[in-house]
Formats: C-alpha cells, structure tokens, sequence
RNA sequence: GUGCUAGUAGCUCAGCUGGAUAGAGCAACGGAUUUCUAAUCCGUAGGUCGGGGGUUCGAAUCCCUUCUGGCACACCA
C-alpha cells in the first residue's frame, strides 16, 4: 500500500479510535461509531479532507454538528500522536476540514521516485484470477468500431487490473461455429461462384454483403483455382469458410496488434460444440429438472429461474443456440480455475446478462463471479457530420481505417475516456488534430516537456535525487505532489469498480497541473536547491505519467 | 406493451455509497512569450441538474410519478 492509502486508513481509524475513547470517558452517550466519510473536498480551501461524522452523531448525542464537532475534534487530536496533520477546522454545517503538513508531500515524490514504474501499483487484487473476454468479433467481418471500443476498454482494464496484482487473462471469443458461420458459408459460396462467371444465384436472406468477402474468394482463386466448383456444395462450403475464418482471423490479430494489444487465449467457440461440454451442461440442467420439449425443440425454463420467458437450448433442427453454447463456454472458464469471469459486451446484448446469470446459478456456478461491461455504440463524426454504419451494407469504419487515420495513441485513449453507459461521440478530426483541443496531445506534451528539461540538465541527474526531504513552497508545486499521491487511489477505483475512463481522466488532470507548474517554475537555471527540489518534482511526474500511459497503451514520447 | 439504459453550461462529459457556492474540456470573449518546447498558461462569461412530488439536518445523487431518446424482448448471435 502507498503512502496516501496508508495516512487514509490510519486517519479513519484513528477518528474510531477517537470516538471509542470518548464513549469511555463519557464524553459521548452514543454506543457505536457510525459509517463516516473521509472525502476530499471539491474546493481545496476546506483542506485536504473533510470528515462527516460530527453531523452523522449530532442526532444521537442530542448536540449541533459544530459543537459536537469541538469535542470530537479534541478526542482526535488526543489520539493522533503524529504531525502528519497540521491543522484541523470545523466549518460549514459541522464538517471537520483536515489539512496535511507539507512533509506528507515530500513523502510522496519520494515514494514516486523509489518506485519508479511500479509507483502507484498495489497488490490489492492479488486473490484474484481474472478472465477478460472481450471484442470477440464474428470473424466473419472487419473489425468495426464498436469493436475497436471493446478493444481500448478491455485492455485498459487488463491493464489496470494487473497493476492491482490480480492474475488477468485476456480471451478472444472466436465465435466459429452456429448459424451465423452457415450464413456467412452461403454467401461466400455465392460469391465464389459469381466470381468464376455465374450470374442470376439468389444471395442468402441473411448473407453478409460486405465488400471484403468478394477480395477474400478473390484471393482464393488465386491461390487454389476452380477446383470447388466440381466438387459438393457441401465440401465447397466447409474449404471456403475455412480459408475464409482463416484469413479473417488473421487480419484480427494483425490489426488488434497494431492497436496495441495481445491476446493470451483465443478461444474457438467450435471447441465447446465438438467437447461435449453441451452435452454435460444439458446434463446438469436435465438433473436439475430445467429442460423440456416442445414443438421439437428442448428448452429451458429460464421462467422457474426468475425470467420473462423459457429459452430454447436445442433447436428443433438439433443444434444448440448461442445461449446454450455460452453456458457451456462459461462453465469451462469457471473450470479453467478462474474466480472471475469479465465479458465486455455491445449494450445490444443485455437482455442475455441475466439470463446468463441465472444459468450459471442453475449449473452451480457463481452468478456474482460473471460480471459483465454493457457498452453504448460509437457515433463517429468526420467533418462536422456522424458517419452511418452498418455491417449489413457493409458501410462502417474498419479498426484498419481508424489507425490509418488518427493512429494507435489518439484511437486508444478516445475510447477510453468515457464511462461505456454512455453513447461515444468519436470526433476523428479532433483526434487528429495535433492542438490543445486534443487531449492525447496534451498528455504527450506534458510529458516531451519534461523529458526535454532532463535532456538539457548539465549534471547526471543521480546527483540530485538525495535523501533529503523536499521544501515546496508554491501552491502549484503542492498541487502537483497531491495529485501525484492520487495515482494509487484512482487505480483502485478504477479497477475495483472496472471503469477505465477513470485512469484517461487523471491522465488528463495530472498532464494539466504539470503545464501551470512549468508555465510558473522553472527548473534549470535555478538556485541550487530549488533545482533540485524542482527536478524531484518533475521526475516523480514523468514516471507518475509513464505509468498512466503505460496502462492506456498510449505511448509517451520524449520529443514531439 | 414489458424490461434495461441515458437526460447536468451552446457542444462533449465528470460529479463516488446523499454533503459545503453543481465542476472540467471545447466553443465564445479578453489577456500573457528577453527565460527549460506557445502543441502552453491566466482571466471573463455561461445552469430551473428534463418536469412534478416525496424521504431528511442536507438531494444532481435515494424513492414514486411523468416526458424524451437509445437498446432489448427470435428455434440470430
């Protein structure tokens, strides 16, 4: 745990211990110490943090807020023996304002800058064994925007999560088997024949009309010639999506590369068809007395669970659906040892999260371990006017383009920077633009600054990270410290309530109170010691943003 | 129709599990450069927190109701 966590909890504790003693000397008549809050208040003028228990205990004890507040501050003072606080006021409505000596802040470029790229890491998490699923695109298509979302915000989260100690794997979904790949085999075969002469075949109702499967059978022309049109449909089907899944599959990961991002596990939904593990969940669900036939199909009473309606687990033509695929899938992954199951999904699919609970429940499988991230669709807009998409039509933006076009760094953070329960508005000329409107350029910047300072010290700069504590002297100066503290707090917030935008937002924050440092202080050409109080400053910034973009998967520059 | 989700400044959004005068960024307007990168900084203006009711010391936040948008309600995934 870090310093800021640390001086928290024992202020907490000793706010208990403070109301404890009180009870036993009779100075209160309450019997419990009530939940109170240690917030840091929006306006910097009511001190680093602002108690509420003095108007949470006014009721019981029969007092105002700020007379009660009087004795409970002198309970305090009683019990916290160190001179970590150096002022404590009560004011408003009953609210105790604390205010931190400065030492503290010393105490935080020094953390800063001992642990370097592991500041603000923490082992909170360190029980946890995570599964990530996330983006799995049918790769039946180019990956689209709503894709590249998933992307930025699943990664993010991986990473912010291993900083929090927990073991994170990342899984890649591949749905290769079930109606959607039949349909997609139609099509390509219709293409495949249009492509060697034939005119006037009907496309599949629910056929894939995107332009990319025409360059795919294309392609495998080339390379393999003729040869299917003589041979079984039904042969001709099984080659084509095989190349084809292949193919595209490739060109997922190549693409989900270049954003950034590795996958651990790829995971082939055909597996979970061909393992029986259908078999076995219809098993236990059969036991369990939750199936049925009718009209030729089984079903599952998801109605005895709590649901609307019973759902169909094998339809009448003898295949699983989807959803009885996906229980299968994510009892295996339960299986795989992990205590935590994360799927991001398009906010499309939240009628299948509490059914997908429910299910996991009936199988004898944790539903709170399943924790799914709804995410709202992409609205791009490109001179002033919102881009349409549709994969039916086959107009969308693929993940290929946006790269192209305003690059990893941009396209990563844009994602990133907004809670996923709200629609994105993805600017692309703002993404683009190499200006303060930006924000990623802004970050960058803050950090090239710093890096360009270093660049020009005379002196090693080993020699001036010493021991010694740090005088700060300007507001600005222990402004930046503060929000330097704050790094841990916002991870843990971030991962524990698994909302990366949290991490873009402080980013941000930190990068701006950098820029009014060094528009205020300088740091060369400065007496002795302040130089060097000032270059402990900005190096504990330069790691504190390394750390940041590190975990954003933005890259941080020494030059721009 | 039922369910989920959102509605906060001109625009895009924060606002934690109820706290102090509701905050940022952009856009608008006015300023700052002999000095480590002006891709920067400072200032001004901008609000019936969709509407109405309730809970209490205190509500953007919780509850009820209503309006508006998005999505879901397949033997698709």
């Amino acid at each position: 745990m870090g310093i800021i966590i640390n001086l928290e909890t024992n202020i907490k504790e000793n706010w208990r211990k403070g109301i404890i003693l009180g009870q036993e000397k009779s100075l209160l008549t309450s019997t419990f110490v009530p939940e109170f809050t240690l917030e840091v208040p929006k306006d910097k003028k009511n001190g680093n943090y602002a108690i509420n228990v003095a108007m949470l205990l006014s009721k019981v004890e029969k007092k105002n807020p700020r007379e009660l507040a009087v004795i409970l501050v002198d309970l305090y003072k009683s019990v916290d023996t160190s001179d970590n606080i150096e002022k404590i006021e009560i004011a408003g409505p009953g609210f105790i304002n604390m205010y931190l000596s400065d030492k503290y802040l010393s105490e935080i470029i020094k953390e800063a800058l001992n642990e370097k790229n592991t500041y603000g890491h923490n082992d909170m998490l360190s029980a946890e064994k995570i599964n990530l699923e996330f983006v799995s695109a049918n790769p039946t298509g180019l990956l689209h925007m709503g894709n590249a979302r998933g992307a930025a915000i699943g990664d993010t989260l991986a990473n912010i999560l291993k900083a929090l100690g927990a073991d994170v794997t990342k899984e890649f979904y591949i749905n290769d088997a079930g109606n959607q790949i039949e349909n997609f085999g139609k099509s390509l075969d219709v293409r495949f024949r249009e492509a060697l002469g034939e005119t006037g075949i009907a496309f599949p109702e629910n056929g894939y009309h995107g332009s990319d499967i025409m360059e795919t059978v294309k392609g495998y022309i080339e390379k393999n010639g003729d040869s299917l049109l003589h041979v079984a449909e039904e042969v001709r089907l099984k080659e084509l999506i095989k190349y084809s899944l292949s193919e595209k599959l490739d060109h997922i990961k190549t693409y989900l590369g270049k954003f950034g991002l590795e996958y651990d596990v790829w995971y082939r939904e055909s597996t979970i068809h061909n393992s029986g593990a259908i078999q076995e969940t219809m098993k236990t669900l059969e036991e369990k007395d939750l199936l049925y036939e009718n009209e030729g199909a089984v079903w599952l009473r998801t109605t005895d669970l709590g649901e609307e309606k019973d759902e169909v687990m094998i339809r009448n033509n003898g295949h699983p659906t989807y959803f009885a695929a996906d229980i299968a899938y994510h009892k295996n992954k339960y299986d795989r040892g992990f205590n935590k199951l994360i799927n991001i999904w398009g906010a499309d699919h939240h009628g299948h999260v509490a059914r997908m609970k429910k299910a996991m429940e009936a199988i004898g499988y944790s539903a709170e371990g399943l924790e799914v991230i709804l995410m709202q669709l992409v609205r791009l807009y490109k001179n002033g006017e919102v881009l349409r998409m549709s994969k039916r039509t086959g107009t969308y933006v693929t993940l290929e383009e946006l790269l192209e076009e305003v690059g990893k760094d941009a396209a990563r953070y844009f994602f990133v920077m907004r809670n996923p329960d709200s629609h994105l508005d993805f600017d692309m000329d703002l993404a683009k633009s190499e200006s303060s409107d930006n924000p990623v350029f802004y970050i960058q910047y803050a950090y090239a600054r710093i890096s360009s300072i270093l660049r020009q010290l005379d002196k090693d700069v080993k020699e001036y990270l010493d021991d010694e504590d740090l005088v700060l002297s300007l507001d600005i100066e222990k402004d930046l410290a503060l929000k330097i503290g704050e790094f841990e707090k916002v991870l843990i917030d971030a991962g524990v309530r698994r909302e990366p935008y949290r991490v873009a937002s402080y980013a941000l924050e930190l990068a701006t109170l950098f820029h009014q440092f060094y528009s205020i202080c300088r740091v060369l050409n400065e007496e002795e010691n302040i130089k060097k109080n000032r270059l402990k400053i900005i190096i504990a910034t330069k790691y504190t943003l390394e750390n940041v973009l590190g975990i954003l998967g933005v890259s941080a520059p020494e030059r721009m």
